[in-house]
DNA sequence: GCCCAGGGATGCG
DNA sequence: CGCATCCATGGG
């Protein structure tokens, strides 16, 4: 995909490869808001605004060494999709969502936001997230940074409740005393099973919830979340089974390194209902 | 009022 | 092991 780096902003000469709706709500994050004809994001404490321009997409962003990182830039979704394309179950979801693209996030952020997800919708989860950043964030603009491991560390089991957590509130006060964010960078040197084993040991952290860890956090593409989209998906276009290790195997023995991208464009598609 | 949302912990067999 | 039950909360 064709893109400069510049001081103040990455210029995307690409409209088939990079589509902001499609990365940014195809639910593998949180941290953005869409604004009229233009998407913010913010993970972790940095920031940046995509507009659409007659080639393609600026991200207007005063780190734009970042942002290439984060939006995977130097991967070649052209040749995943044409892989994936080999597979009928994905012809459609690949036309609907061409654009996306699986974001490099923070892993703390990630292992947080999505210890939040569990059997929660996007809407009040991003609503709980917005309440953790205005109240332990930093930073002076409209959105505040995402809370620090110290910020987190430090609040009490009854400041997660109130922010909305219901009774997630238990598995952040246990997860923040079980690992620091190092931890987790630590972790990156292990193989995806193992560090999947890892995650698995902590607080708030099942089958599914280590999955998107894996995916959206350590960019490992061998694994695939099963979530109740992709559990009623699987049902409609597989012999109907009822456990969800199961149906994660099945999938990942099917798509192998691919399956996390494979796992997005279903998911993406399964969820606009059409 | 009922059902569901990117499920997980716990207990029981 | 596999399975059932419970869990807070807000929106449709």
């Amino acid at each position: 995909m064709k893109y400069t780096i510049e001081k103040d902003r990455i210029k995307i000469f690409d409209k088939t490869d990079f589509n902001p709706e499609h990365i940014l709500e195809c639910g593998q994050v949180f941290s953005y808001s869409k604004g009229e004809g233009i998407y913010k994001v913010f993970p972790a404490d940095k920031y940046a605004e995509i507009v659409e321009t007659k080639e393609g997409y600026d991200i207007v962003t005063t780190s734009p060494e970042f942002f290439e990182g984060y939006f995977d830039l130097n991967t070649d979704y052209g040749y995943i999709k044409r892989k994936l394309a080999k597979f009928d179950i994905l012809k459609k979801p690949l036309e609907f969502g061409y654009g996306i693209r699986i974001l490099k996030q923070d892993l703390f952020e990630t292992l947080i936001s999505f210890i939040i997800s569990a059997n929660n919708n996007i809407k009040r989860i991003q609503l709980i997230l917005g309440r953790l950043r205005d109240n332990l964030g930093t930073g002076k603009g409209s959105v505040k940074s995402f809370p620090s491991y110290e910020a987190l560390k430090c609040q009490s089991v009854e400041f997660f409740k109130e922010v909305g957590a219901g009774y997630r509130a238990d598995y952040l006060y246990k997860v923040l005393r079980q690992i620091t964010p190092n931890d987790l960078v630590e972790w990156n040197k292990l193989e995806t099973n193992l560090l999947r084993e890892k995650l698995l040991s902590l607080y708030g952290v099942g089958p599914k919830v280590a999955d998107c860890i894996l995916l959206f956090g350590y960019g490992r593409g061998d694994v695939f979340p099963v979530d109740t989209w992709i559990h009623q998906m699987y049902n409609t276009y597989y012999p109907p089974i009822e456990n969800r290790n199961q149906i994660r195997d099945n999938l990942v023995s099917q798509f192998g390194g691919l399956s996390g991208y494979a796992q997005q464009y279903l998911f993406y598609y399964q969820r606009s209902g059409k």
